[in-house]
DNA sequence: AATATTAATTGTCTTTTTGACAATTAATAT
DNA sequence: ATATTAATTGTCAAAAAGACAATTAATATT
């Protein structure tokens, strides 16, 4: 029989860098890690690729077993292969992000886990690389977001411009004029105006806006700049 | 001692989509699969990951090994792991693309391998899932090229603007006005124009141009927007 | 009831970039 | 001297971006 004589085998594993937005700042969620070494530390969400699944089947049974959601938007990232960055045993592991919304997150919260959400400048230390995955995960948040409508992932189905705004901020760690904001994302064609307004945030109160799907499907892969003066 | 206890370890491996440019068309170098199953049938230019090195280091490795370039531009687009990839055991495999100067491989052609360049439209069938993998590495060099300098990877240091006009035609399958290119080239600022003319292609003869190192280096991440009308 | 307050919403102008268009130039060949 | 061929360059209108602040719709206060 055929086989692939001595070559070395490893352990693969996913983790996964989780976003949520509370309206005022981007979150991500970590959990206290369950097994040895690093025992209680607090981590990235992830497991071991299993043997009749693909990383990215791993990564949506990790997601939803950790926080109970499906159909989460999950991206790949890139490997993290370094020979010794696990000290017990050589393991390579896929980096995703996933962006949710978390307030669907809290209405389902798995109890068998300690998971926190984390303002993502105050975000304690994680173990192995999983520091230096958050901050490429960032990054490649804010390059993403410039290009693709994906931010909408973290918002609930009915959100204002001033959300939207303040999260566009928030990913790209700047400020963004008011006027040309409204002006761009109105002028996607993606946003529905509903009668309906958010009181909650001022006296005027802001229009709820909701996505168009069928535009938002056929988009999700074309062009758009929404932040200005981009730097990546 | 900790373990991680009876997970499933996998064979893990890098290919590499090579691209090139031959003045007129795209192209990719194909080597004749040297193990069973499969052998003799045309693949990617692949290998196992060593104990001793990360997949960016395996890729590197395979490069040398099979082309005799160091410091290849060289990018990883995304792993496959599908379950049943690799019909004689798990194996998850890393998908990089590389750019090279079809020019310096010609002259370190290494015999010990048989690698043959294909134009990117008249490849014939690869093993496994290796005709996706070309797929997607043509997407993804389509979507990096139009906003990151990364085709003068492709061509020799001294090089003419209708080369590297024909060379982004080819890349995005489309046609691109001469004038509006050379505009947009020319103001990115990349470009340093040499007093020597390539006389081979016309009587009037085009100059030459090369990079600029230190631009090059400081804008390798800046954007630009160099293809019009751009679907990804 | 009138006024103050607060955040949401909208508008204008200038500059820059884009996209669509063809004439001119520099060499060699006839 | 002229023809030929590909490289190079220019203009204009439309669209997008960027800088800028006034107006509006509600509630709270006097």
């Amino acid at each position: 029989m055929i086989e692939y004589s001595r070559q070395p085998h490893y352990l693969v594993a996913v983790d996964c860098i989780v976003f949520g937005f509370d309206g005022e700042h981007l979150k991500i969620l970590l959990v206290k890690r369950g097994l040895e070494p690093e025992i209680n530390k607090w981590s990235l969400m992830g497991g071991f690729v299993g043997p009749d699944e693909s990383p990215d089947d791993a990564a949506n049974r990790v997601l939803k077993k950790m926080t109970g959601l499906e159909g989460v938007y999950l991206e790949q990232m890139q490997i993290y292969g370094e020979p010794a960055r696990d000290p017990i045993e050589r393991t390579l592991s896929v980096g995703y992000f996933a962006l949710i919304d978390i307030h669907k997150y809290e209405a389902q919260l798995n109890d068998d886990y300690e998971a926190e959400w984390f303002l993502i400048n105050e975000r304690p230390k994680l173990i192995f690389d999983h520091n230096q995955m958050v901050a490429d995960a960032r990054k490649k948040l804010r390059y993403k977001a410039a290009l693709h409508p994906i931010l909408f992932e973290m918002l609930p189905k009915k959100f204002t411009i001033p959300q939207l705004h303040i999260l566009f901020e928030e990913v790209n760690d700047t400020k963004i004029d008011t006027r040309n904001f409204s002006r761009k994302i109105t002028s996607t064609g993606l946003l529905i105006k509903l009668a309906e307004k958010d009181k909650t945030g001022s006296k005027k109160g802001a229009f709820y806006f909701k996505l168009d799907k069928k535009k938002y499907a056929a988009n999700a892969q074309a062009f758009l700049n929404l932040v200005p003066n981009l730097k990546v």
